[in-house]
DNA sequence: GAAATAATATACCGTTCGGTATTTTTACGT
DNA sequence: ACGTAAAAATACCGAACGGTATATTATTTC
Protein backbone atom coordinates (compact mmCIF):
# COMPACT_ATOMS: atom_id res chain seq x y z
CA UNK A 1 0.00 0.00 0.00
CA UNK A 2 1.76 3.18 -1.19
CA UNK A 3 1.49 6.34 1.32
CA UNK A 4 -1.11 7.64 -0.65
CA UNK A 5 -3.03 4.72 -0.15
CA UNK A 6 -2.50 4.58 3.54
CA UNK A 7 -3.46 8.38 4.17
CA UNK A 8 -6.43 7.75 2.12
CA UNK A 9 -7.56 5.26 4.36
CA UNK A 10 -6.32 7.11 7.19
CA UNK A 11 -8.65 10.16 6.14
CA UNK A 12 -11.34 8.02 5.81
CA UNK A 13 -11.13 5.35 8.97
CA UNK A 14 -10.76 8.97 11.29
CA UNK A 15 -13.95 10.69 9.08
CA UNK A 16 -16.21 7.79 9.33
CA UNK A 17 -17.89 8.66 13.09
CA UNK A 18 -17.75 12.38 12.54
CA UNK A 19 -19.97 12.02 9.49
CA UNK A 20 -22.00 9.37 11.19
CA UNK A 21 -22.65 11.76 13.91
CA UNK A 22 -22.81 15.00 12.66
CA UNK A 23 -24.05 14.25 8.72
CA UNK A 24 -22.60 15.21 5.84
CA UNK A 25 -23.91 18.70 5.62
CA UNK A 26 -22.67 18.71 9.63
CA UNK A 27 -19.48 17.94 8.57
CA UNK A 28 -16.66 20.61 7.59
CA UNK A 29 -13.79 20.66 6.13
CA UNK A 30 -12.17 21.74 9.02
CA UNK A 31 -14.07 18.92 10.96
CA UNK A 32 -12.05 16.64 8.77
CA UNK A 33 -8.75 18.19 9.13
CA UNK A 34 -8.68 18.59 13.00
CA UNK A 35 -9.89 14.57 13.33
CA UNK A 36 -7.13 13.96 11.05
CA UNK A 37 -4.55 16.51 11.89
CA UNK A 38 -3.76 16.93 7.84
CA UNK A 39 -4.34 20.15 6.47
CA UNK A 40 -6.87 20.77 3.56
CA UNK A 41 -4.11 20.49 0.79
CA UNK A 42 -3.92 16.38 2.14
CA UNK A 43 -7.19 15.74 1.55
CA UNK A 44 -7.48 17.53 -1.54
CA UNK A 45 -4.18 15.64 -2.73
CA UNK A 46 -6.27 12.40 -2.34
CA UNK A 47 -9.84 13.25 -2.92
CA UNK A 48 -10.86 15.49 -5.96
CA UNK A 49 -13.74 16.61 -3.20
CA UNK A 50 -16.04 16.73 -0.31
CA UNK A 51 -18.39 14.41 -2.27
CA UNK A 52 -15.96 12.11 -2.92
CA UNK A 53 -14.60 11.67 0.91
CA UNK A 54 -18.58 11.36 1.77
CA UNK A 55 -18.96 8.62 -0.97
CA UNK A 56 -15.81 6.55 0.28
CA UNK A 57 -16.42 6.99 3.85
CA UNK A 58 -20.09 5.35 3.43
CA UNK A 59 -18.56 3.04 1.33
CA UNK A 60 -15.95 2.22 3.87
CA UNK A 61 -18.70 2.16 7.03
CA UNK A 62 -21.09 0.31 5.75
CA UNK A 63 -18.57 -2.45 4.13
CA UNK A 64 -17.22 -2.56 7.92
CA UNK A 65 -20.80 -3.32 9.22
CA UNK A 66 -21.25 -5.51 6.21
CA UNK A 67 -18.17 -7.57 6.91
CA UNK A 68 -18.86 -8.01 10.63
CA UNK A 69 -22.63 -9.56 10.11
CA UNK A 70 -20.96 -11.65 7.50
CA UNK A 71 -18.35 -12.91 9.65
CA UNK A 72 -21.05 -13.81 12.62
CA UNK A 73 -23.39 -14.99 10.54
CA UNK A 74 -20.59 -17.29 8.36
CA UNK A 75 -19.76 -18.98 11.57
CA UNK A 76 -22.66 -21.03 11.55
CA UNK A 77 -23.33 -24.13 9.95
CA UNK A 78 -27.55 -24.13 9.07
CA UNK A 79 -30.22 -21.71 7.90
CA UNK A 80 -31.73 -21.57 11.33
CA UNK A 81 -28.62 -21.08 13.33
CA UNK A 82 -26.85 -18.33 10.76
CA UNK A 83 -30.66 -15.98 11.14
CA UNK A 84 -30.24 -16.25 14.95
CA UNK A 85 -26.42 -15.28 14.69
CA UNK A 86 -27.71 -12.03 12.69
CA UNK A 87 -29.92 -11.26 15.26
CA UNK A 88 -27.32 -11.30 17.92
CA UNK A 89 -25.14 -9.62 16.44
CA UNK A 90 -27.21 -6.46 17.22
CA UNK A 91 -27.43 -8.04 20.78
CA UNK A 92 -23.65 -8.22 21.12
CA UNK A 93 -22.71 -5.11 18.96
CA UNK A 94 -25.09 -2.17 19.71
CA UNK A 95 -23.72 -0.43 21.98
CA UNK A 96 -20.01 0.04 19.97
CA UNK A 97 -22.27 0.69 16.53
CA UNK A 98 -24.12 3.41 18.54
CA UNK A 99 -20.48 4.98 19.78
CA UNK A 100 -19.83 5.52 16.76
CA UNK A 101 -23.06 7.56 15.97
CA UNK A 102 -25.45 4.70 15.10
CA UNK A 103 -26.28 2.81 12.08
CA UNK A 104 -24.66 4.32 8.77
CA UNK A 105 -27.02 3.00 6.63
CA UNK A 106 -29.79 4.58 8.77
CA UNK A 107 -28.13 7.95 9.04
CA UNK A 108 -27.01 7.83 5.16
CA UNK A 109 -30.34 7.00 4.30
CA UNK A 110 -32.41 9.62 6.28
CA UNK A 111 -29.56 12.80 4.82
CA UNK A 112 -28.99 11.38 1.23
CA UNK A 113 -32.89 10.62 -0.24
CA UNK A 114 -34.10 14.23 -0.98
CA UNK A 115 -30.52 16.39 -0.36
CA UNK A 116 -27.60 14.21 -1.79
CA UNK A 117 -28.84 12.76 -5.43
CA UNK A 118 -25.22 11.49 -5.87
CA UNK A 119 -25.62 9.50 -2.62
CA UNK A 120 -28.77 7.72 -3.15
CA UNK A 121 -28.36 5.14 -5.67
CA UNK A 122 -24.95 4.35 -3.23
CA UNK A 123 -27.11 3.79 -0.29
CA UNK A 124 -30.36 2.12 -2.00
CA UNK A 125 -27.74 -0.53 -3.55
CA UNK A 126 -26.51 -1.46 0.47
CA UNK A 127 -29.98 -1.83 1.32
CA UNK A 128 -30.87 -4.24 -1.35
CA UNK A 129 -27.82 -6.08 -1.18
CA UNK A 130 -28.30 -6.40 2.93
CA UNK A 131 -31.59 -7.54 2.10
CA UNK A 132 -30.08 -10.36 -0.53
CA UNK A 133 -27.99 -11.29 2.03
CA UNK A 134 -30.75 -11.97 4.45
CA UNK A 135 -33.32 -13.55 1.71
CA UNK A 136 -29.97 -16.00 0.68
CA UNK A 137 -30.12 -17.36 4.31
CA UNK A 138 -33.76 -18.45 4.79
CA UNK A 139 -33.70 -19.67 0.76
CA UNK A 140 -31.06 -21.95 1.63
CA UNK A 141 -33.13 -23.00 4.64
CA UNK A 142 -36.17 -23.55 2.22
CA UNK A 143 -33.88 -25.88 0.17
CA UNK A 144 -32.38 -27.59 3.02
CA UNK A 145 -36.17 -28.34 3.90
CA UNK A 146 -35.29 -26.54 7.61
CA UNK A 147 -37.87 -23.79 6.58
CA UNK A 148 -41.25 -23.82 5.41
CA UNK A 149 -41.43 -23.40 1.47
CA UNK A 150 -44.51 -21.43 1.35
CA UNK A 151 -43.16 -18.27 2.27
CA UNK A 152 -41.96 -15.10 0.84
CA UNK A 153 -38.24 -14.92 1.77
CA UNK A 154 -37.96 -10.99 0.46
CA UNK A 155 -40.74 -10.01 2.50
CA UNK A 156 -39.40 -11.84 5.85
CA UNK A 157 -35.84 -10.51 4.82
CA UNK A 158 -37.06 -6.55 4.43
CA UNK A 159 -39.67 -7.46 7.70
CA UNK A 160 -36.26 -8.20 9.89
CA UNK A 161 -34.58 -4.83 8.39
CA UNK A 162 -37.53 -2.72 9.02
CA UNK A 163 -37.31 -3.63 12.91
CA UNK A 164 -33.78 -3.39 13.13
CA UNK A 165 -33.71 -0.21 11.63
CA UNK A 166 -36.79 0.47 13.50
CA UNK A 167 -34.99 -0.87 17.07
CA UNK A 168 -31.57 1.33 16.04
CA UNK A 169 -33.82 4.53 15.95
CA UNK A 170 -35.97 4.39 19.17
CA UNK A 171 -32.86 2.91 20.81
CA UNK A 172 -30.50 5.64 19.88
CA UNK A 173 -33.30 7.87 20.73
CA UNK A 174 -33.53 6.49 24.36
CA UNK A 175 -30.30 6.05 24.94
CA UNK A 176 -31.18 2.29 25.84
CA UNK A 177 -31.33 -0.69 24.09
CA UNK A 178 -34.77 -1.88 25.47
CA UNK A 179 -36.32 -1.27 21.83
CA UNK A 180 -33.69 -2.72 19.63
CA UNK A 181 -34.18 -5.71 21.78
CA UNK A 182 -37.96 -6.03 21.83
CA UNK A 183 -37.18 -5.63 18.03
CA UNK A 184 -34.78 -8.56 18.15
CA UNK A 185 -37.20 -10.66 20.04
CA UNK A 186 -40.03 -10.07 17.43
CA UNK A 187 -37.60 -11.66 14.62
CA UNK A 188 -37.10 -14.45 16.51
CA UNK A 189 -40.49 -14.92 17.15
CA UNK A 190 -41.16 -14.42 13.91
CA UNK A 191 -38.30 -17.06 12.54
CA UNK A 192 -39.66 -19.77 15.00
CA UNK A 193 -43.56 -19.80 14.13
CA UNK A 194 -43.26 -18.69 10.58
CA UNK A 195 -40.19 -19.46 9.22
CA UNK A 196 -39.10 -22.49 10.69
CA UNK A 197 -41.10 -26.15 10.05
CA UNK B 1 -53.55 36.92 14.90
CA UNK B 2 -50.97 39.83 15.00
CA UNK B 3 -49.24 40.47 11.39
CA UNK B 4 -45.96 39.13 13.57
CA UNK B 5 -47.86 36.40 14.53
CA UNK B 6 -48.62 35.76 11.07
CA UNK B 7 -45.92 35.92 9.45
CA UNK B 8 -44.08 33.46 12.05
CA UNK B 9 -46.46 31.27 10.94
CA UNK B 10 -45.89 31.68 7.42
CA UNK B 11 -42.49 31.38 7.72
CA UNK B 12 -42.41 28.05 9.78
CA UNK B 13 -45.20 26.44 7.00
CA UNK B 14 -43.14 27.15 4.20
CA UNK B 15 -39.79 25.99 6.05
CA UNK B 16 -41.01 22.92 6.96
CA UNK B 17 -40.83 20.45 3.93
CA UNK B 18 -37.45 22.62 3.24
CA UNK B 19 -35.98 21.38 6.86
CA UNK B 20 -37.57 17.83 6.37
CA UNK B 21 -36.00 17.29 3.38
CA UNK B 22 -32.39 18.87 3.41
CA UNK B 23 -32.01 18.54 7.02
CA UNK B 24 -30.77 21.34 9.48
CA UNK B 25 -27.65 21.63 8.46
CA UNK B 26 -28.76 21.70 4.83
CA UNK B 27 -30.89 24.38 5.38
CA UNK B 28 -29.40 27.79 5.36
CA UNK B 29 -30.68 30.91 5.87
CA UNK B 30 -31.15 31.88 2.39
CA UNK B 31 -32.94 28.92 1.73
CA UNK B 32 -35.52 29.93 4.10
CA UNK B 33 -35.54 33.72 2.77
CA UNK B 34 -35.92 32.34 -0.85
CA UNK B 35 -38.76 29.67 0.04
CA UNK B 36 -40.42 32.61 1.72
CA UNK B 37 -39.92 35.50 -0.21
CA UNK B 38 -38.59 37.15 2.87
CA UNK B 39 -35.41 38.76 4.04
CA UNK B 40 -33.04 38.10 6.82
CA UNK B 41 -34.11 41.09 8.75
CA UNK B 42 -38.04 39.76 8.45
CA UNK B 43 -36.54 35.93 9.81
CA UNK B 44 -34.88 37.48 12.46
CA UNK B 45 -37.09 39.88 13.46
CA UNK B 46 -39.53 36.55 13.94
CA UNK B 47 -36.78 33.98 15.64
CA UNK B 48 -34.10 35.04 17.76
CA UNK B 49 -31.71 32.76 15.57
CA UNK B 50 -31.78 29.44 13.26
CA UNK B 51 -31.79 27.19 16.34
CA UNK B 52 -35.32 28.64 17.20
CA UNK B 53 -36.58 28.40 13.62
CA UNK B 54 -35.67 25.14 13.68
CA UNK B 55 -37.57 24.06 17.11
CA UNK B 56 -40.75 25.78 16.00
CA UNK B 57 -40.37 23.86 12.94
CA UNK B 58 -40.31 20.67 14.20
CA UNK B 59 -43.05 21.12 17.00
CA UNK B 60 -45.30 22.13 13.72
CA UNK B 61 -44.50 19.16 11.26
CA UNK B 62 -44.75 16.80 14.35
CA UNK B 63 -47.90 18.44 15.65
CA UNK B 64 -49.54 18.33 11.97
CA UNK B 65 -48.89 14.72 11.85
CA UNK B 66 -50.07 14.08 15.66
CA UNK B 67 -53.33 16.01 15.00
CA UNK B 68 -53.78 14.09 11.59
CA UNK B 69 -53.35 10.61 12.89
CA UNK B 70 -55.44 11.83 16.26
CA UNK B 71 -58.65 12.98 13.68
CA UNK B 72 -57.88 9.75 11.63
CA UNK B 73 -57.79 7.39 15.18
CA UNK B 74 -60.88 9.54 16.82
CA UNK B 75 -63.29 8.68 14.01
CA UNK B 76 -63.83 5.03 15.34
CA UNK B 77 -64.96 4.14 18.21
CA UNK B 78 -63.34 0.93 19.63
CA UNK B 79 -59.62 -0.07 20.01
CA UNK B 80 -59.70 -2.55 17.42
CA UNK B 81 -60.98 0.28 14.66
CA UNK B 82 -58.63 2.77 15.93
CA UNK B 83 -55.32 0.36 15.82
CA UNK B 84 -56.51 -0.72 12.38
CA UNK B 85 -57.48 3.08 11.43
CA UNK B 86 -53.92 3.99 12.81
CA UNK B 87 -52.23 1.84 10.33
CA UNK B 88 -54.70 2.62 7.63
CA UNK B 89 -53.27 6.80 8.46
CA UNK B 90 -49.70 5.55 6.75
CA UNK B 91 -51.80 3.48 3.97
CA UNK B 92 -53.48 6.36 2.85
CA UNK B 93 -50.82 9.27 3.33
CA UNK B 94 -47.78 8.05 2.55
CA UNK B 95 -47.75 10.15 -0.54
CA UNK B 96 -47.80 13.03 0.77
CA UNK B 97 -45.78 12.02 3.83
CA UNK B 98 -42.71 11.50 1.55
CA UNK B 99 -43.74 14.57 -0.94
CA UNK B 100 -42.58 16.53 1.73
CA UNK B 101 -39.92 14.69 2.67
CA UNK B 102 -40.88 11.72 4.62
CA UNK B 103 -41.53 11.29 8.44
CA UNK B 104 -40.27 14.32 10.39
CA UNK B 105 -39.77 12.47 13.55
CA UNK B 106 -37.52 10.20 11.76
CA UNK B 107 -35.65 12.50 9.75
CA UNK B 108 -34.70 14.77 12.86
CA UNK B 109 -33.84 11.90 15.02
CA UNK B 110 -31.32 10.58 12.84
CA UNK B 111 -29.77 14.26 12.45
CA UNK B 112 -30.72 15.20 16.05
CA UNK B 113 -29.41 12.63 18.41
CA UNK B 114 -25.57 13.08 18.03
CA UNK B 115 -25.21 16.18 16.48
CA UNK B 116 -27.95 19.26 17.72
CA UNK B 117 -28.13 18.41 21.26
CA UNK B 118 -30.87 21.34 22.00
CA UNK B 119 -33.23 19.10 19.89
CA UNK B 120 -32.86 15.75 21.32
CA UNK B 121 -35.07 16.10 24.06
CA UNK B 122 -37.67 18.03 22.05
CA UNK B 123 -37.40 14.78 19.37
CA UNK B 124 -37.23 12.40 22.50
CA UNK B 125 -40.69 13.72 24.17
CA UNK B 126 -42.55 13.02 20.44
CA UNK B 127 -41.55 9.69 20.56
CA UNK B 128 -42.61 8.83 23.92
CA UNK B 129 -46.05 10.91 23.31
CA UNK B 130 -46.79 8.80 20.29
CA UNK B 131 -46.17 5.68 21.95
CA UNK B 132 -48.18 6.77 24.82
CA UNK B 133 -51.15 7.52 22.18
CA UNK B 134 -50.85 4.15 20.63
CA UNK B 135 -50.42 2.57 24.14
CA UNK B 136 -53.18 4.31 25.18
CA UNK B 137 -55.76 2.35 22.31
CA UNK B 138 -54.24 -0.77 23.93
CA UNK B 139 -54.82 -0.09 27.18
CA UNK B 140 -58.44 0.73 26.86
CA UNK B 141 -58.70 -2.06 24.89
CA UNK B 142 -58.55 -4.32 27.62
CA UNK B 143 -60.35 -2.90 29.75
CA UNK B 144 -63.28 -3.10 27.70
CA UNK B 145 -62.50 -6.50 27.16
CA UNK B 146 -61.77 -6.40 23.51
CA UNK B 147 -58.17 -7.05 24.40
CA UNK B 148 -56.45 -9.79 26.04
CA UNK B 149 -55.06 -8.66 29.57
CA UNK B 150 -51.59 -10.53 30.17
CA UNK B 151 -49.91 -8.06 27.04
CA UNK B 152 -47.73 -5.43 27.67
CA UNK B 153 -49.12 -2.40 25.92
CA UNK B 154 -45.95 -0.69 25.87
CA UNK B 155 -43.92 -2.99 24.14
CA UNK B 156 -46.63 -3.31 21.16
CA UNK B 157 -46.66 0.25 21.11
CA UNK B 158 -43.02 0.33 20.32
CA UNK B 159 -43.15 -2.48 18.07
CA UNK B 160 -45.81 -0.92 16.14
CA UNK B 161 -43.40 2.30 15.61
CA UNK B 162 -40.48 0.24 14.94
CA UNK B 163 -42.23 -0.87 11.99
CA UNK B 164 -43.66 2.35 10.66
CA UNK B 165 -40.60 4.24 11.10
CA UNK B 166 -38.61 1.21 9.57
CA UNK B 167 -41.11 0.71 6.72
CA UNK B 168 -40.81 4.76 5.88
CA UNK B 169 -37.80 4.14 5.66
CA UNK B 170 -37.16 1.45 3.26
CA UNK B 171 -40.30 2.68 1.25
CA UNK B 172 -38.34 6.27 0.78
CA UNK B 173 -35.42 4.88 -0.04
CA UNK B 174 -36.76 2.68 -2.41
CA UNK B 175 -39.06 5.49 -4.40
CA UNK B 176 -42.34 2.45 -3.27
CA UNK B 177 -44.35 2.13 -0.50
CA UNK B 178 -44.23 -1.56 -0.84
CA UNK B 179 -42.27 -2.18 2.44
CA UNK B 180 -44.32 0.17 4.42
CA UNK B 181 -47.64 -2.18 3.30
CA UNK B 182 -45.44 -5.16 4.27
CA UNK B 183 -44.92 -3.38 7.82
CA UNK B 184 -48.54 -2.11 8.50
CA UNK B 185 -49.79 -5.61 7.32
CA UNK B 186 -47.34 -6.89 9.91
CA UNK B 187 -48.78 -4.65 12.72
CA UNK B 188 -52.13 -5.63 11.52
CA UNK B 189 -51.43 -9.46 11.86
CA UNK B 190 -50.03 -8.95 15.25
CA UNK B 191 -53.04 -6.63 16.37
CA UNK B 192 -55.09 -9.56 15.13
CA UNK B 193 -53.01 -12.74 16.20
CA UNK B 194 -52.22 -11.51 19.68
CA UNK B 195 -53.67 -8.87 20.87
CA UNK B 196 -57.58 -9.30 20.02
CA UNK B 197 -59.46 -11.98 22.45
C1' DG C 1 22.76 8.63 -2.17
C1' DA C 2 21.07 11.60 -5.64
C1' DA C 3 17.31 12.69 -8.90
C1' DA C 4 12.75 12.30 -9.88
C1' DT C 5 8.39 11.97 -8.20
C1' DA C 6 4.80 11.82 -5.13
C1' DA C 7 2.60 13.63 -1.02
C1' DT C 8 1.76 17.20 2.23
C1' DA C 9 1.71 22.06 3.98
C1' DT C 10 1.02 26.93 3.23
C1' DA C 11 -1.41 30.73 1.94
C1' DC C 12 -4.88 32.30 -0.32
C1' DC C 13 -9.26 32.53 -3.50
C1' DG C 14 -14.32 33.92 -3.94
C1' DT C 15 -18.61 32.64 -1.77
C1' DT C 16 -21.77 31.71 1.67
C1' DC C 17 -22.59 31.24 6.37
C1' DG C 18 -25.39 32.99 10.60
C1' DG C 19 -26.31 37.23 12.52
C1' DT C 20 -27.24 42.51 13.26
C1' DA C 21 -27.70 47.83 13.15
C1' DT C 22 -30.21 50.91 10.75
C1' DT C 23 -33.56 52.59 7.66
C1' DT C 24 -37.82 52.18 5.37
C1' DT C 25 -42.31 50.55 5.01
C1' DT C 26 -46.56 48.77 6.73
C1' DA C 27 -50.21 48.00 10.03
C1' DC C 28 -53.07 49.59 13.66
C1' DG C 29 -55.37 52.41 17.41
C1' DT C 30 -57.51 56.65 17.96
C1' DA D 1 -56.68 60.33 8.26
C1' DC D 2 -52.97 60.62 11.05
C1' DG D 3 -49.36 59.57 14.29
C1' DT D 4 -47.12 55.92 16.37
C1' DA D 5 -45.50 51.55 16.97
C1' DA D 6 -44.46 47.34 14.90
C1' DA D 7 -42.64 44.77 11.10
C1' DA D 8 -39.81 44.14 7.13
C1' DA D 9 -36.00 45.55 3.90
C1' DT D 10 -31.35 47.09 3.27
C1' DA D 11 -26.73 46.87 3.81
C1' DC D 12 -23.42 45.26 6.17
C1' DC D 13 -20.31 42.37 9.72
C1' DG D 14 -16.63 38.79 10.77
C1' DA D 15 -16.15 33.97 10.41
C1' DA D 16 -16.33 29.76 8.16
C1' DC D 17 -17.27 27.45 4.00
C1' DG D 18 -15.33 24.38 -0.04
C1' DG D 19 -11.67 24.57 -3.02
C1' DT D 20 -6.89 25.58 -5.31
C1' DA D 21 -2.16 27.17 -6.96
C1' DT D 22 2.16 27.03 -5.26
C1' DA D 23 5.87 25.88 -2.26
C1' DT D 24 7.91 22.53 0.65
C1' DT D 25 8.93 18.13 2.35
C1' DA D 26 8.93 13.00 2.07
C1' DT D 27 9.21 8.94 -0.41
C1' DT D 28 10.38 6.13 -3.88
C1' DT D 29 13.33 4.41 -7.81
C1' DC D 30 17.60 3.80 -10.01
Amino acid sequence: MSKAEQTRQFIIEKTASLFNKNGYAGTSLSDITAATGLTKGSIYGNFKNKEEVVIAVFKYSSGELAKKVDAAISAENNAYKQLIAFTDFYRNNWSSMFEKGGCPLLNSATEVDDALPYMKTTVQHSFVHWAKKVEKIIKLGIEKKEFNNGINPNDYANTFIMLIEGGILLSKMANKPDNLYLALDRIVKIINEEIVK
